[in-house]
DNA sequence: GGACATCAAACTGCATGCAATTGGAGCGCC
DNA sequence: GGCGCTCCAATTGCATGCAGTTTGATGTCC
């Protein structure tokens, strides 16, 4: 049996729309880095529209935690810390987990040589660029959530998904990506035949697996604003007695 | 030990901010009910504000789940379907199970106080009304989250809660809160316990059980919109050969 | 009475304009 | 050189205005 019904899910045409997707990708693929600068001008006037809706694209990507927005300065993607990568992944594990125990036996034929299919790709895009390859894993597990037809889950395991790609281009040494690929492979086996703990288990280890990966060092901060990196210190000071720091550059 | 260090986390005081969380309440307080119309002019003026901010509020609580927006069309506050309101459901009951491994064992006596306290307004609010108590019992579980200290899962755990909400005002019957208050003590005694295979367990069996009582009938459709309900129907349809339908007058 | 065409009010989609805030270059002072 | 100050360009926060779409009420014909 092929899951549930097709649903009237994903986004529409709108103008916002277009622009979060195109941004989306930019993001994950890393053209646009953590910390870079997404003034609403210059994106309006790249896609052509006005500030307004620029604007509302950022604040929707806000909402994904991909964009970080304070008030009255220039948005900028997202630059996760290193315990929020973690806890990203932990819940990108639980969710990805849920995932599979839904799909476990009840993928079609043609919904497995879908994902065959993009595996396939994957190996293909190997000689390619990181960037690249790191997208089109993050497109597999997507790709597995929709054929759950829930469209609460496609969106969490998407957004959870991109922010762990993001992480990547912070914390992660250069991508190796023939493990995951061979992981992808033997996801889809387990999917097909049916045994639920097994691909449970095997989604599990293969997250966990790319996230420790990624997430090598506790503490790197590198590209880290100071702002944050001093934050927990601000907690002790009182507010009427304001330290003063030292001017530093700040990469921009 | 006491979790992680504080974190700036929140959202900030602006307009839409404001609105965004008034929206809310009342929705999870069923003051807005599942497909009541929130129009853009009528939002602004009542909060003081231009339609430019309504708009954008509006947005964001789209991405949130809790509105429903169509092209051209007046914002509605978002009717999920059975289906959906079970997947909110799974989808929590992994999150909360996350959210209570992560606190197993991990509180100070001083959060396990505020729990408690919290737990005691729930009892005191029982003779109140069913809003109030749903919002509260809501309200528990987002404090549990609050105390991972990982704003990610704050999101997450909060969002789909909310959603949950929003389907107990769709498809349950009269709320019997006493269960659930005694069921969050059980919870709040084992995590200071440090049981964390008994919370997990236990947080299961709570949420399921809710989920449970409040997803009666497979298929209620109590407020739902005709065309929701003929979606699947429509599928059918080959798009030259419309199906005319008669006229039937849609709540409103 | 009921189906259909017509039209005005209501509403959304979006651009533009203005005030307020920020950030950083330039400049004087130590 | 380093530190603080002033000032202006860049940028955001928000309201308003206009064009296009939907809604639903009325009138007309069968």
């Amino acid at each position: 049996m092929a899951a549930r019904a097709s649903s009237k899910t994903s986004e529409s045409s709108d103008k916002v729309s277009v622009i979060c997707r195109a941004l989306r990708r930019a993001i994950i693929e890393q053209a646009l880095e953590p910390g870079a600068k997404l003034p609403e001008d210059a994106l309006g006037e790249r896609f052509g529209v006005s500030r307004t809706i620029a604007r509302h694209a950022l604040g929707q990507l806000a909402a994904e935690g991909l964009v970080e927005l304070r008030r009255n300065r220039i948005a900028v993607v997202a630059t996760p810390s290193w315990q929020e990568a973690r806890d990203a992944f932990d819940i990108r594990i639980e969710l990805e987990r849920l995932v599979v125990r839904q799909l476990a036996g009840k993928l079609t034929k043609v919904q497995i040589a879908e994902l065959n299919g993009h595996v396939d790709a994957e190996d293909r895009a190997r000689g390619g660029t990181d960037a690249v390859s790191i997208r089109l894993a993050t497109e597999f597990h997507i790709l597995l959530a929709h054929m759950t037809n829930s469209p609460i889950l496609v969106r969490y395991v998407s957004e959870v998904a991109y922010r762990c790609c993001l992480t990547l281009s912070l914390y992660s040494r250069p991508h190796s990506s023939e493990c995951a690929i061979n992981e992808h492979r033997a996801i889809i086996a387990a999917l097909a035949k049916g045994d639920e703990a097994k691909v449970m288990e095997l989604m599990h280890h293969h997250l966990d697996s790319v996230a420790n990966r990624a997430l090598v060092a506790p503490a790197p901060q590198r590209g880290r604003d100071l702002l944050d990196i001093l934050a927990p210190y601000a907690d002790e000071v009182t507010s009427d007695r304001v330290v003063k720091l030292p001017k530093i550059a700040r990469r921009g």
